[in-house]
DNA sequence: ATGTCAATAAATATCGATATTTTGGTGAGG
DNA sequence: CCTCACCAAAATATCGATATTTATTGACAT
């Protein structure tokens, strides 16, 4: 089995492959919060090997995506309100830190690197959800990546991935009335860039916290 | 292959009794820090199948205590002072975090919990290192653990035991002259009863920088 | 000498089959 | 009518073998 890539030159292992498709799944809700994951079945949506599934599905173990219950093979991780909370609230808490770090190691490549994955995300706007997501968060952990800390910078984007699959289930209401999030993300970089801490800090916590608002409103438990 | 464990009554599953040996050889330094991790080679070492040492090292990869190379196999997580200290930074900021938060919610539970883990330990000194090591964790974590924020604790556990291994690391010098250790436990056990969150985590947080300093000297790169 | 390339050796990834374990249901006994 | 032990059926865990991929070596041309 060989798989092109995007640039029609390299391979890709059938392990990474499961993976990629199994946490899209699980993200957009494609597989429900608390399913049971049975290989054969996988196998089959996937079509490939058990191994590989079973690989991927230890991977996504990792990611706190796929719970792994020890004799009992797998499920898809549970999803509820206290969960949400403890990830919005653990997220401002580190993703605050994150930043302040970076910006106090600022330099020039950061800060450029900032305006232009900003200047993508923008673009990607008018392109189809999958597109601006994935920019989106491009923009957000560009913004992490001068804290110094990798392993700060990891746990900031595994609580992101997170989260954003509870945007998934509160799907509709990716409107969000009466908000203007392109001047949200605009005010967050200009504070970045003008190496104000505290204003960037501020701006970043009510950003997520105003999304944590309008999907708590959505969500039943 | 029937695995019969400690009360000779439950069984294990190949997987996790790789997996543990494994991580207790990482953690140790009984594989060093970097080295290549082959499959057929540890298959021999713990003598079981392909597959269990291959799911074994897939979880370890979600501690962090071991890298996977994506079509290149796997190998033991490197170790420098840099990482040291990022862990030992990261690892102030949350135990801090969780601490305080674990007081804010202080029950009689928890507090009961904590003197007992607190005398297991004290008891525990007598014996040999890998009992200590346990309760000392045990104790450590049941600091944390009123926090209301399950991921938050498995955070802190996390680098709790990449710090662990720097411990071993530099292994000789697990006497730390002109120290009270068991003192500096009294402390952070008075202060948390007491509900004291500031003291507690001054206390915390100091029992953790001071080991720091002492394994940064014994540490070259 | 030195760098490139092909052939070989080693290691990883994957498959298909088998052995264990769990689950759910059924009937005997209380 | 409920409880518990037991028996399929389903699912997971594990093994052994094979197909791919990566690393190494040595010959050959420059």
């Amino acid at each position: 089995m060989n798989m092109i890539d995007d640039t029609g030159v390299k391979e890709t292992s059938a392990t990474r492959t499961a993976y990629v498709s199994l946490r899209e799944m699980i993200l957009t809700g494609a597989l429900p919060a608390g399913q049971k994951l049975k290989i054969e079945q996988l196998r089959g949506l996937l079509n490939t090997g058990a191994s590989p599934v079973r690989e991927a599905l230890s991977l996504l173990t990792s990611d706190m995506l796929v719970e792994r219950i020890d004799q009992r093979g797998f499920r898809a991780a549970p999803a509820n309100k206290a969960n949400f909370e403890e990830i919005l609230a653990l997220r401002c808490t580190l993703e605050d830190l994150a930043l302040r770090q970076s910006i106090a190691n600022a330099d020039a490549d950061w800060e450029e690197r900032l305006v232009l994955t900003h200047h993508h995300m923008k673009k990607a706007a008018q392109q189809e959800a999958a597109i601006f997501e994935e920019a989106h968060k491009t923009f957000h952990m560009a913004l992490l990546a001068n804290s110094g800390s990798p392993m700060l910078e990891k746990f900031c984007a595994q609580l992101y991935d997170l989260n954003i699959r509870y945007r998934y289930l509160a799907a509709k209401s990716s409107i969000y009335p009466g908000r203007d999030v392109p001047a949200e993300h605009e005010e967050i970089l200009d504070a970045a860039v003008k190496r104000d801490a505290d204003r960037a800090s501020a701006k970043l916590l009510s950003h997520y916290r105003l999304t944590g608002e309008y999907l708590s409103r959505d969500m039943q438990n």
